[in-house]
DNA sequence: GTTGCAATAT
DNA sequence: GATATTGCAA
């Protein structure tokens, strides 16, 4: 439902007439609050202990709107009975330090904000906020039942006008807490936690260990996926922040601190636990980051009502392949698939939709006539094969008209190097990462990694191989038979030795005459085909678009390659 | 309960 | 538009 803040508009000179119950051992403190709220027109019940607290809301809770409890008060005997008992009434714990571990303790048992002494005049005029945001937050009954009169404040009633439309100010009435009271971040409405639950086993700060020493790793309850995680909270390292009320970006704010280790990459663990991590050495820290993202702004407490999203990185993805491999593409399924995978907080519906995506691409990929030339010899597949590229191919650009003796690479120069690109064998990329059969490398003229984690190139259809254009040189011009076709491969042989390799490249070049050499071989000159055209009697060539409305070089050879490609292979 | 596809959300 | 999540039928 949609709650207006309107429906408050018959309060008058709301908050005025609030009624806060003030829980506090310190009678100086106490009074001192006391006397601040009074002046801000709020009706002030003051207890000393929480059994004459206890004793004031039990049966009567509805008495009051807002309560303001000590944590020592509340929790001499390591217990927060107050906040358990007063589950209806909004609460905001005080301290005179300021401790993560009880902080988070009393938010998870409902507290609505956890504030530092002394507190502000604004944080206490604003106190009415936590009863708003439970009215709204509980929904027009709510509103209605939190803000019922009490004797003392009979001209407090609030009335949810019976057809409350046209508000000025619309504020979905989530029950998710979108819009969650401020400074502190809550747990879900209705979403307290009971006691001996999971924090129940955190240590606990009292004011006379804030400042212990121990490091605390707090283990977060578990929110979905993003239990995977957990927040290694150093007590000692923000313990009492003098004057610094409710901290609205502590650092050690689960997620700021999430945050923090995933810019900072300080925490490489941080990645999925991984019993044996050996494909992730070498391999940039960067990348080893976590694969769970919040898709929101908000801290993990999020995650509770909206599951996190997965970042399918090169290196999960990988891990992917490799279990979709290991049961075979058609046996892989996303149970299997996951426990393959041991990635912990991936769940099977994580694994399923990618799962769905891969097919998809395959699928979009592999021809329908299952043509064979375009998959992966099984041996390309096997681990350790393609450790090293065996060759290269040159995308078309501009170049092509340079002297044919302009070099092309066998193996990649040591040095080369582009942001974002994955150059077999140099990338850490295991072989059984290559794209099977035909990935479809986006059409770009940039070099980068796609979706997938493979190099991306131009979509001219050799997609197994891939290299930069440094090394050494070979030419490709002057065939006068198909067998001098093999020229174009002399040289190879003596680089790769497997001769079978070389057939099945081959192969795939001879069927696909109009793609562009993949051999790593550059095409030749026009000038050097033109010639070549004329010795064979062709003397008209038509002309080739250039450049095609976008400004862009057409993504095909000029025609004068084209023919020529043509008459060497046909 | 799992899977795969389609719809929906981001 | 691409990708992830959710819903739902088999």
């Amino acid at each position: 439902m949609v709650c207006s803040a309107d429906d408050f508009g018959v309060w008058k000179d709301f908050p005025k007439g609030l009624r806060v119950l003030l829980l506090d051992e310190d009678t100086e403190s106490a009074a001192e609050i006391g006397t601040k709220l009074e002046a801000m027109d709020y009706i002030v019940s003051s207890y000393h202990n929480e059994k004459d607290a206890m004793e004031a809301i039990l049966g009567k809770i509805e008495s009051y709107h807002v309560a303001i409890v000590e944590v020592t008060t509340i929790s001499v005997h390591g217990n927060f009975t107050f906040l358990q008992v007063a589950k209806d009434l909004p609460t905001i714990v005080i301290s005179n330090a300021y401790c993560f571990n009880t902080m988070m303790n009393c938010i998870a048992l409902g507290a609505a904000e956890f504030l530092q002494k002394p507190l502000s005049d604004d944080k206490l005029r604003n106190i009415w906020q936590h009863v708003v945001h439970k009215a709204f937050s509980a929904g027009e009954n709510a509103i209605s039942k939190s803000l019922e009169p009490i004797e003392e404040t009979a001209s407090c009633t609030i009335r949810l006008p019976p057809d409350s439309k046209l508000p000025k100010i619309v504020i979905p009435c989530v029950s998710d807490d979108k819009y969650p009271a401020p400074s502190t971040p809550q747990l879900s409405k209705g979403r307290r936690l009971e006691k001996n639950e999971d924090l129940e086993d955190q240590p606990e700060c009292s004011d006379s260990d804030y400042a212990a020493e121990a490091k605390e790793v707090i283990e977060m309850p578990n929110f979905g996926i993003s239990d995977a995680k957990s927040v290694d909270i150093t007590c000692n390292d923000m313990a009492v922040a003098e004057h610094s009320e409710t901290p609205t970006s502590n650092p050690m704010d689960p997620v700021v601190k999430e945050k923090l280790d995933s810019t900072e990459n300080s925490n490489p663990d941080d990645f999925a636990p991984s019993a044996e991590n050996d494909e992730f050495e070498g391999e940039d820290p960067k990348r080893r980051k976590s694969f769970l993202h919040d898709t929101s702004c908000l801290n993990s407490f999020e995650g509770r009502r909206r599951k996190m999203k997965v970042d399918w990185t090169p290196d999960l993805h990988k891990r992917f392949v490799r279990a979709v491999e290991q049961l075979g593409v058609d046996q892989a399924i996303p149970s299997k698939i996951l426990e393959l995978m041991k990635v912990e907080g991936l769940t099977r519906h994580n694994i399923a939709s990618h799962l769905q995506k891969f097919r998809m691409h395959r699928r979009h990929i592999l021809p329908k006539d299952g043509d064979k030339r375009w998959q992966v010899p099984r041996e390309f597949q096997q681990k350790g094969y393609m450790q090293k590229p065996i060759m290269a191919f040159t995308p078309y650009h501009s170049s092509n008209s340079a002297p044919p003796s302009n070099a092309y690479t066998i193996w990649p120069h040591p040095s080369y190097h582009l942001p974002h690109v994955q150059i077999w064998g140099h990338s850490g990329m295991p072989s059984w990462h290559l794209p099977q059969g035909n990935w479809q490398w986006k059409t770009s003229s940039e070099v980068h990694a796609d979706t997938w984690g493979y190099p991306v190139l131009p979509n001219y259809g050799y997609s197994h191989f891939y290299m930069p254009t440094q090394g050494p040189t070979m030419s490709c011009i002057g065939f006068d038979s198909l067998d001098d076709k093999a020229k174009l491969f002399e040289g190879f042989y003596d680089l790769c030795p497997d001769e079978e390799i070389i057939n099945e490249v081959v192969k795939e070049a001879m069927s696909k005459p109009w793609l562009p050499l993949p051999l790593g071989l550059k095409p030749p000159s026009i000038d050097t085909v033109l010639a070549e055209l004329q010795r064979k009697g062709i003397h008209s060539i038509p002309p080739s678009p250039t450049t095609r409305l976008d400004g862009r070089r057409p993504p095909c050879f000029p025609a004068v390659l084209v023919i020529y490609m043509l008459w060497i292979f046909f």
